[in-house]
DNA sequence: GCGTGTATTTTTGCATTCAAAACCGCGGAG
DNA sequence: CTCCGCGGTTTTGAATGCAAAAATACACGC
């Protein structure tokens, strides 16, 4: 027999067969981060009953979960709406994100072990061929992997849910931006050798100031990309 | 007519009349804050309509949030259970606490206004003359607020957001652990004078890692605490 | 033809209902 | 005496029902 699954606790991170109002939740979650409606667009609330083959109660509980996630906002009377995300808050998510990525730099010097360093360094050299590649979908998946290892490596499951939820919110934006911003990629690069580098030497304040400072750079080339789309409208 | 009260989005800090559901997640939240209930406890569903005079299906929805919060947890048919922090989950929130300090620290730097210095030299003041005259209430008080003002400062939302629902879940512990640890004040103090010092020079990069190394130490301070409070039982 | 006011439909928010699972007290077996 | 099992009660989780608000359709006046 499996575990209790606890929700609440920061529990909800594992694969156990979870309640059906944490299942729910999940669903609606990636339903919303794979981009099936978009932005602004009203959330069909007996639509997504029928989908998910449930009754309205337990969606509109997740609704409420996911809103105060803040992937969509809730209009009194007037229904869910997929959030639209300015650039403003954008910017404010990657601050916020940029701070997980310092603390995990920090604490996963301390924490990892040595295998784990070598299997962030093997998906680094992975990256790196998707990079001389140009293999842009294989770079970002294998990008995303090693702030998540990193962030796993610092052992802490807060910072691991709290990641992971500002991080849905920017999941598909980032991929846009690192498409259109190709010429951006070899600053990347150079900036996770020396993240690697330093996380090899295990300098965690180093690695925690070039990890933040390597979001901000994100955050900025990310912004921009905004402004041009939203200017080319 | 007041405007529309977005929920998700991280407009739930407004003060505005919300609807019922933020307004039961806020009630809720607080109630559970101010220590009504015992750790461990489990929520009696029924007895909280009546205080709250709504009916189930309300209170439910705000129950997942706030589980999805962190400040209870929902074990599977046997309703929700205020959660009982262990020291390692405390450790964890302090950790991603002080991400959110260091983050405040170097934007409050950039965005503050100079009265905001001020105001916030003000109330370092007032702290300072509660710890001459062991005032340790309204230390703890003012400790709280010059924290809040300095992420307030740095104007970003998602962080205020953030930083609110972890503090929620650490206040009071907080607040026992400062009172038996007299003699960490001293050592407290210090480190807030150079906050304060660096903050006024907007020295950004520095008062960012001074709160994250304040941060850290306190964890230490509060973990300690909370490990001799296990042993005497 | 276009805007406006009103009636109808739909959707939302909450209360209530209902089945199923967990709790509880008690009796019996080991 | 302790442990297990069993029926009744309580509590939980989800479906349904119902009133109110919003969206929509439509007719009327300009």
């Amino acid at each position: 027999m499996n575990t209790i699954t606890r929700i609440g606790g920061y529990e909800t991170l594992n694969s156990a067969p979870a309640s059906l109002h944490a299942d729910v939740v999940t669903r609606l979650r990636d339903y919303l981060v794979e981009g099936h409606l978009l932005p602004g667009a009203r959330i069909p609330e007996r639509e997504l009953c029928e989908r998910f083959e449930i009754s309205r109660t337990p969606l509109r509980e997740a609704l409420k979960v996911v809103a105060a996630e803040g992937l969509i906002e809730l209009l009194p009377h007037r229904g869910a709406r997929v959030r639209q995300f300015t650039e403003v808050d954008i910017r404010n998510l990657f601050e916020v994100i940029a701070g997980y990525d310092f603390v995990a730099g920090r604490l996963a010097c301390a924490r990892i072990t040595d295998d784990g360093i070598s299997a962030i360094e093997r998906l680094h050299l992975e990256m790196y061929a998707a990079y001389l590649r140009r293999e842009l979908t294989d770079y970002f998946r294998l990008n995303q992997m090693i702030h998540l290892a990193i962030v796993d490596a610092a052992a802490n499951p807060v910072l691991s849910a709290n990641y992971a939820s500002a991080n849905a919110a920017i999941r598909r934006l980032r991929f846009s931006a690192n498409l259109l911003n190709r010429d951006r990629l070899s600053d990347a690069m150079r900036e996770h050798e020396g993240m690697i580098d330093a996380l090899r030497r295990r300098a965690g304040e180093e690695l925690g100031l070039l990890m933040y400072a390597h979001m901000q750079t994100k955050r900025d080339a990310v912004c921009e990309f905004m402004r041009e789309q939203a200017d080319a409208s």
